[in-house]
DNA sequence: CCCTCTGTTGGATT
DNA sequence: CAATCCAACAGAGG
């Protein structure tokens, strides 16, 4: 389920579990989970990487994590590890590893481990020097969608072109955190149609969508971080007001909720509030 | 039981 | 450039 939210909630856990605190054991159980960068593809694995990071981690002291859009950086002493959750990924603590853990970091004075869980393994974690870190954890992004989200004159300058707005909101290296469902579920609170191509927009259509993008990240965050939703396959409500809703009436005008696939992704918008 | 379809990630290929 | 495929798996539906 990870979006920017959902990264932002595990960067938080891991503050809460780790930071401060002396590794005591890393518990490679897919050393698959361990790639030379950040990859989506277990076979991008890093030869000897269970030992690696064992060495790396094992004694040294956890620092602050950080986030740049859906990454994480966290330093441990001369070590940075740089973490991605891929489509699957969470972590949880436990005493024991629950069922997909990849890798686990237990710490000195705290009960149990952190356990990476991640089903579909398209997450991983890398290991890079600790003084490359800030500029591994940055390379190739824009600007955080979150806390660095740019006023509407910066977002339609970083997202000129041709392209459909939905589209280019997935473009990770023009603004940094947005996925799909929250690029859908930001165009319809600022009432953009998906499909506008970003050079038709005007200045109000950008100043509605900038402020449109982190009012919706917070919003999903604070949600989150109150256990007030869940997400779409967990068996709760759903709580988006686009977001696979196609054939229902919009919240705000009641027309039905169109869909099509844009940029690769399911895109859902109301045709009749969304110019 | 098996097959097909869909998916929240990102990148490569066409 | 936009669409398609791919990675690896779970879960739902037929």
């Amino acid at each position: 389920m990870p979006e920017l939210p959902e990264v932002e909630i595990a960067r938080r856990q891991l503050a809460r579990w780790g930071e401060g605190r002396r590794v005591r054991e890393v518990i490679a159980r897919d050393a698959a989970a361990i790639r030379r960068g950040l990859s989506t593809r277990p076979s991008d694995a890093l030869p000897g990487g269970a030992e690696a990071v064992a060495r790396a981690l094992v004694g040294a002291t956890a620092g602050a994590p950080a986030r740049l859009g859906k990454r994480i950086g966290w330093r441990f002493g001369e070590a940075g590890l740089l973490v991605h959750l891929g489509m699957s990924g969470k972590w949880v603590r436990r005493e024991e590893p629950p069922p997909h853990a990849r890798l686990g970091l237990s710490f000195h004075d705290v009960d149990g481990a952190a356990w990476f869980v991640d089903p579909r393994r398209f997450g991983c974690v890398a290991l890079v020097p600790a003084d490359g870190l800030d500029a591994a954890l940055a390379d190739g992004l824009g600007p955080d969608a979150l806390d660095a989200a740019p006023d509407g004159p910066g977002l339609a300058a970083r997202l000129a072109g041709r392209r459909p707005i939905k589209v280019a909101l997935l473009d990770q290296a023009r603004l940094a955190g947005v996925g799909n469902i929250h690029a859908v579920e930001a165009l319809w609170r600022a009432g953009i149609s998906p499909h506008t191509p970003c050079e038709s927009l005007d200045a109000a259509a950008w100043a509605r969508l900038a402020q449109a993008i982190p009012a919706q990240l917070r919003w999903t965050v604070e949600a989150e971080e109150a256990d007030e939703i869940a997400y779409v396959n967990e068996g709760a409500a759903n709580p988006f007001a686009v977001y696979a809703r196609a054939g229902t009436p919009c919240r705000r005008c009641g027309a039905a909720i169109a869909s099509a696939i844009l940029g690769g992704r399911s895109t859902f918008w109301c045709p009749a509030c969304q110019g």
